[in-house]
DNA sequence: CTCGGTGCAAATCATTTGCATTAGT
DNA sequence: ACTAATGCAAATGATTTGCACCGAG
């Protein structure tokens, strides 16, 4: 959240303003229902919202917009590098914030409760080192996903159900 | 790796007679069906196949089997951690062998073509190592996919396209 | 003024499900 | 025999698309 003004910033942005250049830039239009979407996006970008749950919270916040325009907002915005698309096997697709400051983050995918929680990122670029040293394959980008159980069903799975 | 023979084993069974047995202990009925797609998946198991893929084999090489029971079978079969399910963004769901030597492997994801190679599994345990110190989460499996470009694509997109 | 963007409804497409029939055990 | 498993066909549900209208540049 602090106001850096200077430095040419890595490729990838954040700030709503940043974001709403990016867009101007690559000559989309800048509608009402973009920057309502972005800017929920910007406000929940951690809770790996899904399209219809986007939808709602615009629903909720401010007037309405149609389902069809999330749809394509969130793939354009995931397209930007703004937002990540992800899948959790919940069989939708949820997008996350990319946030530069956080990078992002393993997903802990808890097989008992569904919850998803996050790990700080870390050890990944010597892996992408060595996937580009052994196989040339030029990494733009990963997803780590765990799988498991969270604490507190570990406990559940020992006695009951 | 190494051939270890003693020791109760991992829970991970890979041969045909294997899982066979896996499948009688837990009760589950030996369908043709079921061997017939067990013998698919054993035979293209590192193809990430899509349940339509398997339904199109099963018609070529045998007579032929419902839609809807290939998709049954391949839940069941990743239920029995014989199969393990993965998503490529491709609005499909794909199954791949989880095959005791080989492990599972990184994907490398090329946004250009599509295809999607291998990569030896490597240095994930230190990582789910951390994943419980920090969190407690217990990690029952990883799914790591890497998203960029091809060897060949690399130099298309300076080019071509 | 001009297109790209939006909204709606209809179309798609993967996956799931109800149910009568079949077949492992 | 007793059920679980199969095979349809119909249902579901997320995502996409066609198209008339609207509004950002």
């Amino acid at each position: 959240m602090g106001q850096l003004t200077r430095g040419k910033s890595k490729e990838l942005s954040n700030t709503y303003n940043e974001i709403l250049e990016k867009i101007h830039d690559r000559d989309y239009k800048l509608t009402p229902q973009r920057q309502v979407i972005l800017r929920i996006m910007l406000e929940h970008g951690h809770q790996h919202l899904s399209a219809e749950e986007v939808y709602n919270i615009v629903k909720r916040e401010a007037s309405e917009i149609g389902l069809a325009t999330v749809y394509r907002t969130l793939e354009l915005l995931a397209e930007l590098e703004v937002l990540q698309k992800l899948n959790f096997d919940d069989g939708r697709s949820r997008y996350e914030l990319n946030d530069r400051e956080v990078h992002h983050h393993h997903h802990l995918v808890c097989i008992q409760c569904g919850r998803v929680m996050e790990f700080a990122e870390d050890l990944l670029e010597e892996l992408e080192k060595k996937v580009w040293n052994e196989s040339k394959f030029l990494v733009l980008d990963h997803q780590v996903k765990f799988i498991g159980l969270c604490q507190e069903c570990q406990g559940k799975t020992e006695k009951d159900q």
